[in-house]
DNA sequence: CAAAATACTTGCTTTTAGCAAGTAAATAAA
DNA sequence: TTTATTTACTTGCTAAAAGCAAGTATTTTG
């Protein structure tokens, strides 16, 4: 009974554990590790915060953290700016061609993702993202 | 229209993401890594077969996969014998701990699905299931 | 039989990541 | 108001995960 449950629910992870690694090859193909493009994405809709601040979402190591924004800003994606209140404190912000950047990665997330519905009717699409809506608030 | 539901899409894949990152950390505090874990797996569905029938499934890099391998072979957890036929295969087993250790990861990862359900009703999670086969159904 | 393909291994390198110690600045406590 | 603690970020060192390319042994194919 309950353990048909967790093994449907299983099943499906294993299943969307690929629909979603396809989708994240789009972004490996193009350089970007997938911290790097999260970095990216997280400027782009945060524009000047910090590290401190991006970490408390992408929750990796500091160090580490601190060398991949090395180097982004070595590869003129983004830039560090110290803040003059608290010198301790340094506003990152991306350049005109870490958003150019952003936006490929962005374009190819989306083309990926059109690519896997592009077979199904409009009412199904409508549908897929019923179900998808569902179960997030079911499990959120 | 059409970006909207794109939109929503991607939307839902990182929150599954998320999801599923909270299931991965469960396998990961038991010392084996998702390759790892993801190797004993195989073996414990598809009994006697080679590297390269794992990789198949796995697509990791042959050397790569070689070396784990060999790993879980100076760990015990799996058995490796030249086939008779062709001597350039050789037919992978676990062994009986590898099999118990592949029960701890089995059992975890549904103990972590189990806790993530726990306070849905009953009906709530039929409906959970429902959706997440629909969905599979539309994209798969 | 020679050449090509298959299965797996090994040496070498890179990428990704983590830990711990360290600097500098700000804040709290004595 | 000095001292201690905390915060923000950096750096050195190391380990784990993964990839590439060359290599061995065996089998298959032309």
């Amino acid at each position: 009974m309950e353990d048909q449950i967790i093994y449907r629910i299983r099943s499906f992870n294993r299943f969307y554990v690929r629909q979603i690694g396809l989708l994240q090859n789009s972004v490996l193909n193009t350089g970007y590790s997938l911290t790097e493009a999260h970095i990216l994405n997280e400027l782009r809709h945060n524009p000047n915060v910090t590290a401190t601040s991006i970490n408390e979402v992408l929750q990796i190591d500091e160090g580490y953290l601190s060398r991949v924004i090395k180097k982004l800003i070595n590869l003129s994606l983004i830039t560090k700016k110290q803040s003059t209140e608290d010198k301790r404190k340094y506003y990152l912000n991306l350049t005109n061609k870490g958003i150019e950047e952003h936006q490929i990665l962005d374009d190819l997330s989306s083309k990926s993702v059109r690519e896997q519905i592009e077979n199904l009717s409009k009412p199904q699409q409508l549908e897929l993202v019923d179900f998808m809506t569902s179960i997030t608030k079911l499990l959120k």
